[in-house]
DNA sequence: AAAATTTTTAATCAGGTGATTAATATCATT
DNA sequence: AATGATATTAATCACCTGATTAAAAATTTT
């Protein structure tokens, strides 16, 4: 280790390295060399700390993913808010850290292309649908307001609208001709259209 | 030429796997053995017709947006439609396209991801959103109906409930355990309920 | 301070990959 | 059938890239 307390470690380097290339470039187009240059360092510290490239990928990338796994996983659990207020919460919580990490959906679409099931065991999501909470809710809720669309639906309806907006964000920079503070400003106003345009497809749901 | 007449000439055979295999493995990691192999002829082949990786996947890929964005433009300028048809046939239109070849929209983002503006004019898409036509008709049809939504809005909702889902395919299937079939079909019954989806959003637009 | 351990470096390896080549086979033209 | 053009093949090249290694430098421990 370094002599000063506040240095970043050589480790912590490179995994910041990392995880630049890796979003910018993806998996098989980044090379180990592009991270060492990024990094400033020689290029088999890579190997020296982290056995392989792919290794220093799964580190990298699932803290990445399972931190956000988690945060959204507790959220659909919770017991204590109501399933309106749950997907409040999912879209201001995915809008914030995609107004923060725009490149991550992107990344993940990629990932679970090429492999589905490898990727979401790797970041942890291993339990199904069905055993979340919000789908308990959901059941009860479709029960009593003689619910008949099919939920997938909705849910789908919900990522897709809050994510898609971000992975389309530079097409649409260049084809509206709107700034990107500008952009940012629309994404922050869908944190709350959003759910109200999904309670207006459950409302007005029987055709 | 082969003797033949309808025999798919082997440039043909190599532009169709190259489209499989780059569409399944993205640009870096699809090698030209890949494409040699899915279409069972000699590796050389693919240099003797097309000078090169690189070139052999614009030819290909550019093919297929450019047929895509032209169909997409023709059909946003006609006059004779309404504003709400065009968009149950910009949606059936696209769906159709998504089941034919899911793995189209994760290629375009990817494409846009690193260069927007070099990709978008490439595949022929020069205009701003401006100039269509269905910008002129939305244009009025707000003034009439005091629409106070940003346009953009609708159009991302669009686009995002209708693209997205086929990108989020492989996980979805993994996470909820439909079959390839039931989720074809979902992405079947989609166009229709978009249509009227978007319909409830702007009907119910004065917040 | 000496020894041991850890970190960093430059050079190199081994395997993969895009591309080329020279020889062969097939087809078209006369 | 003979000739020339086009298509196909197997073998090979040259380069890139992930990984290794052995030596040097820095740090820690004794």
């Amino acid at each position: 280790m370094p002599s000063g307390e506040n240095t970043i470690s050589t480790e912590e380097k490179i995994k910041t390295a990392a995880r630049t290339v890796f979003m910018r470039k993806g998996y098989a187009a980044a090379r180990t060399r592009d991270i060492a240059e990024e990094c400033g360092l020689n290029l088999a510290l890579i190997n020296y700390y982290f056995r392989s490239k792919e290794n220093l990928f799964n580190i990298v990338m699932l803290e990445l993913c399972q931190q956000f796994a988690s945060s959204v996983k507790e959220l659909l659990n919770n017991p204590e808010t109501t399933l309106h207020e749950k997907i409040e919460k999912l879209v201001h919580h995915y809008i914030d850290l995609l107004l923060s990490t725009p490149s991550i959906p992107l990344f993940i679409l990629n990932e679970a292309h090429t492999n589905p099931d490898m990727f979401l065991s790797r970041i942890g999501m291993n339990d199904t649908v069905e055993e979340l909470y919000i789908v308990k809710q959901w059941k009860e809720m479709a029960e009593k307001a003689r619910l008949t669309v099919n939920p997938l639906h909705i849910i789908l309806n919900t990522i897709s609208m809050t994510v898609f907006p971000f992975a389309t964000a530079p097409m649409v920079m260049v084809k509206s001709k709107i700034t990107i503070e500008a952009y940012k400003k629309m994404m922050e106003d869908r944190k709350t259209m959003i759910p109200k345009w999904i309670a207006l497809m459950l409302e007005h749901q029987h055709q």
